[in-house]
RNA sequence: GCGCCCGUAGCUCAGUUGGAUAGAGCAGCGGACUUCUAAUCCGCAGGUCACAGGUUCGAAUCCUGUCGGGCGUACCA
C-alpha cells in the first residue's frame, strides 16, 4: 500500500468528529474511498489500517486501542481520559487557553465598517462592522498582524447633496442644536428631490416643492460635487466644517460598540491620487475613452470598470484601486479583506483583476497580495427590501442599542436573589454589555451569506441561543467561584505538575472537556473562510455541555480529585467562554 | 438577455472540498428550583431538505434540467 505524500491532507480531512458519541470521539472515512482506488474490499482496508494504528506509539499513548471496522469501513477512535485530562492541564495553564499562534504570521489588512459620514448609521450598517470587527480580533489573537482601516465615505456625491441642500434650505438654528441631525435631513431631503420619484414627492410636500423649484437640481448637485473636488474655497471650508461634526457621531456609535480602527482614512485621503491612477491606466493602455468616459474593459464583463466619468470626476473604482496601490506600498500586506456587502460582488472582482494586471506592469507589489471580498448577506426591511435613508424608513443604530440596553435592563432587574450586591451602576453595566451583546451576537450566529430580514425582537432576544446564555454561562462560573472560595492560582498549581489528578466520573464532564478543547481548531476553521458564525455555534455548543454539567452535577460538594475536576472544567469553561466572546467584540460581566 | 446567490420543521436559521438516524433556537405540550444564579435543565411532538433526473458503497451537499425568489449588470457608493 503506497500513499503518495501529497495525499495525505487530503487523507487527513477526512477524519472528523462523530455525529453521536456511541461510535467514539472522532473518525475517520479514508478507508472507503481509499480502497475503490485501490480495488480492495473496504472493510479489509479498514482491518489492516487499524492494525497498523493501533501499533503506533503516539496513537497508543492518545488513544484507546481501535477494535473493528463499523458498517462500511468507518474506523472510529477515542481519547484515552488522561490524554484528555493533560490536554485540560495544558489549556488550563496557558494564557492563549492552548491556542498556538500560527506559525507564519500575515500582514492582513481589513477594511470594514466604512460608512459614509454625511448619512446617519443606521441598523444596515452593523454587519459590516460587527463582522470586521470581529475577524480582525480573531486573526489578531491567532497572531497574525492586523491592520484595521476604517474607509469613510467622505467625499463622494453625498456631500454634493449636503453642500447643495445647505446653501438652499439649511435650518441655521438646528444645525446649532444637533448638528448632525440636520446634516442628515438636508442629506435625505436632497435626495429625494434629485431621484425625483412622484410617489415619493407626493408624501413629502417639502421636497416637490423643491423638485419644482429646481428642475435641474441632479446637475447642480453633481456640479457642488465637482467643485468640492476641484478645490472651490467655498466648499472646501464647508467640508471642513461638516466633517468633524460628522465623525463625532460615528465615533460615539463606535465607543458603544467597542470596535476601534488603527487607522481611518477616507476617500478623501486618496483624493490626490485619483488623477494619477487614471493616467496610469489609460497609458499603460488599460483604460481608454468610451462615450466620454474613461473605463477598464475587462475579458468576461458586460460592462467596463468606470474609473472616470464624462464630467471628469472620479468614481469609487477609482478611489478603490488609489487605496489599494497606497495599501500595497505603505503597508505591504499579505492580505486584504473587504467585508462588505454582497451586491458589490461584482465590482470587486472587476477592481480585483484591475488591480493585479495593473500592479504587476508597474511593479510586484499587488501580485502578491491575496485580495478577497468577505461577502455578507444584505439586512432588509420589514418589506423584505434593503433599508434606505429615508425618513422614518430604516431604524437607527443608535436606537437599536438603546432598546437592547433597555430591554436588557429590564430583565437585570426583575432576577432574585442572585442579583444581591448588584449597585444601579452595576446594573447598568450588565445592561450594556447583555444587550449590546445580544445585537452584536444575533448578527455574528448568521450565516455571513444570507440576507436577513431585521428584527427588533429577534436582534433582541435573550434566552435559548443568543449572547446572554454565554454570558450566563460565565456568571455561574464565576459564581461558583465567589460561592467556593476557589483560589484559582492554587487550583493551577495543583495541576501544574502533572494531570493524573483529573479523573472523569461522569459522561457530562467529558464531553465538556472535549468541548472546550476545540477553541484552536475552531478559530482555524473560522480563519479558513472568515465565518464567524462558526466561532458562535462552537460557543454555544460549549455553553449548552456546560449547562447540562452544573445542571447535574454539583462543583463545590464533590470531594477530592472529583472536585478538582469539575473546578479545572469550570475554570477553563469560564475562561474559555470569555475569550470566546471578546473575540467577537462582546463584554462578558463576573456577575448576572 | 447575461452573471452571481438562495429555496431545509409552523417561524428564524445551522448543516462548506459527499459520511452513519438531517440539527438548533423560537413558538407548542409535559416535567424539574429547601441545593454552586430557573436568562437554566430534562423530555415529547414537529421533515417529500422546492421539483425531476444523474453520478456512487453513500447526496441537503456534486452534475443537468424545471419551477420559485433575491441581487448585480456605463458614468451613485
Amino acid at each position: 500500500m503506497k500513499i503518495a505524500l501529497d495525499e495525505i491532507p487530503g487523507l487527513l480531512e477526512q477524519v472528523r468528529e462523530t455525529a453521536d458519541s456511541k461510535f467514539g470521539d472522532f473518525t475517520a472515512t479514508l478507508a472507503m474511498p481509499l480502497a475503490k482506488k485501490l480495488g480492495v474490499k473496504p472493510r479489509d482496508l479498514a482491518s489492516k489500517l487499524i492494525l497498523r494504528i493501533n501499533q503506533h506509539q503516539l496513537f497508543e499513548k492518545k488513544f484507546e486501542p481501535i477494535s473493528a471496522p463499523i458498517g462500511p469501513g468507518f474506523i472510529n477512535v477515542r481519547v484515552r481520559d488522561q490524554a484528555l485530562a493533560e490536554g485540560l492541564r495544558i489549556a488550563c495553564l496557558d494564557s492563549q487557553l492552548g491556542v498556538p499562534k500560527v506559525t507564519q504570521p500575515q500582514t492582513i489588512v481589513l477594511d470594514y465598517s466604512s460608512p459614509n459620514v454625511a448619512k446617519p448609521m443606521h441598523v444596515g450598517h452593523i454587519r459590516s462592522t460587527v463582522i470586521g470587527d470581529a475577524i480582525s480580533r480573531i486573526l489578531r489573537f491567532r497572531g497574525h498582524i492586523v491592520i484595521t482601516d476604517n474607509h469613510l465615505g467622505d467625499w463622494g456625491t453625498q456631500f454634493g447633496m449636503i453642500l447643495w441642500g445647505w446653501k438652499r434650505c439649511r435650518d441655521e438654528t438646528a444645525y446649532q442644536e444637533t448638528p448632525t441631525q440636520e446634516l442628515g435631513r438636508l442629506y435625505r431631503l436632497v435626495r429625494k428631490v434629485v431621484d425625483s420619484d412622484p410617489k415619493e414627492l407626493s408624501q413629502d410636500p417639502i421636497a416637490a416643492g423643491l423638485a419644482e423649484k429646481y428642475p435641474n437640481a441632479r446637475r447642480e448637485v453633481l456640479a457642488e460635487t465637482a467643485k468640492l473636488h476641484e478645490g472651490d474655497s467655498e466648499n472646501r471650508r464647508l467640508w471642513e466644517q461638516f466633517m468633524p461634526v460628522c465623525r463625532e457621531e460615528i465615533e460615539r456609535i463606535y465607543g458603544r460598540l467597542d470596535v476601534t480602527f488603527d487607522h481611518t482614512m477616507g476617500e478623501s485621503f486618496y483624493q490626490p491620487l485619483l488623477a494619477g491612477v487614471v493616467k496610469d491606466l489609460t497609458s499603460s493602455g488599460m483604460a481608454r475613452e468610451s462615450r466620454g468616459a474613461v473605463g477598464v474593459f475587462l475579458d468576461g464583463y458586460e460592462s467596463p470598470l468606470l474609473v472616470q466619468k464624462a464630467d471628469g470626476a472620479f468614481l469609487y473604482a477609482t478611489t478603490d484601486l488609489a487605496t489599494l496601490a497606497w495599501r500595497a506600498e505603505h503597508w505591504k500586506p499579505d492580505r486584504i479583506l473587504y467585508i462588505v456587502d454582497h451586491r458589490q460582488s461584482q465590482h470587486f472582482q472587476q477592481v480585483f483583476a484591475t488591480a493585479r494586471a495593473w500592479g504587476c506592469r508597474s511593479d510586484e507589489q499587488l501580485s502578491e497580495t491575496d485580495l478577497v471580498h468577505v461577502a455578507f448577506g444584505t439586512v432588509l426591511g420589514e418589506d423584505g427590501k434593503p433599508f434606505k435613508t429615508r425618513v422614518g424608513d430604516a431604524v437607527g443604530l443608535e436606537a437599536l442599542l438603546d432598546e437592547g440596553v433597555e430591554r436588557a435592563g429590564r430583565v437585570v432587574g426583575e432576577g432574585e436573589q442572585a442579583r444581591q450586591g448588584m449597585n444601579d451602576a452595576k446594573r447598568q453595566e450588565v445592561a450594556e454589555a447583555v444587550g449590546i451583546g445580544a445585537i452584536k451576537y444575533a448578527d455574528l450566529s448568521q450565516n455571513r451569506t444570507t440576507d436577513y430580514v431585521f428584527s427588533f425582537d429577534k436582534m433582541l432576544e435573550l434566552k435559548g441561543n443568543t449572547a446572554a446564555y454565554m454570558q450566563y454561562a460565565v456568571a455561574r462560573v464565576e459564581g461558583i467561584v465567589n460561592r467556593g472560595g476557589v483560589d484559582r492560582k492554587l487550583l493551577h498549581q495543583e495541576i501544574s505538575k502533572d494531570s493524573s489528578i483529573l479523573k472523569f466520573s461522569d459522561p457530562l464532564e467529558r464531553r465538556l472537556a472535549l468541548a472546550v478543547l476545540k477553541l484552536g481548531a475552531v478559530l482555524e476553521d473560522v480563519e479558513i473562510d472568515y465565518r464567524p458564525n462558526v466561532m458562535t455555534s462552537w460557543l454555544y455548543e460549549l455553553a449548552s455541555c456546560f449547562s447540562s454539567f452544573y445542571d447535574a452535577l454539583s462543583v463545590l460538594k464533590a470531594e477530592g480529585s472529583q472536585r478538582t475536576t469539575r473546578l479545572v472544567l469550570c475554570d477553563l469553561t469560564g475562561r474559555t467562554l470569555r475569550q470566546g466572546m471578546e473575540l467577537l467584540g462582546i463584554r462578558v460581566p463576573n456577575q448576572m
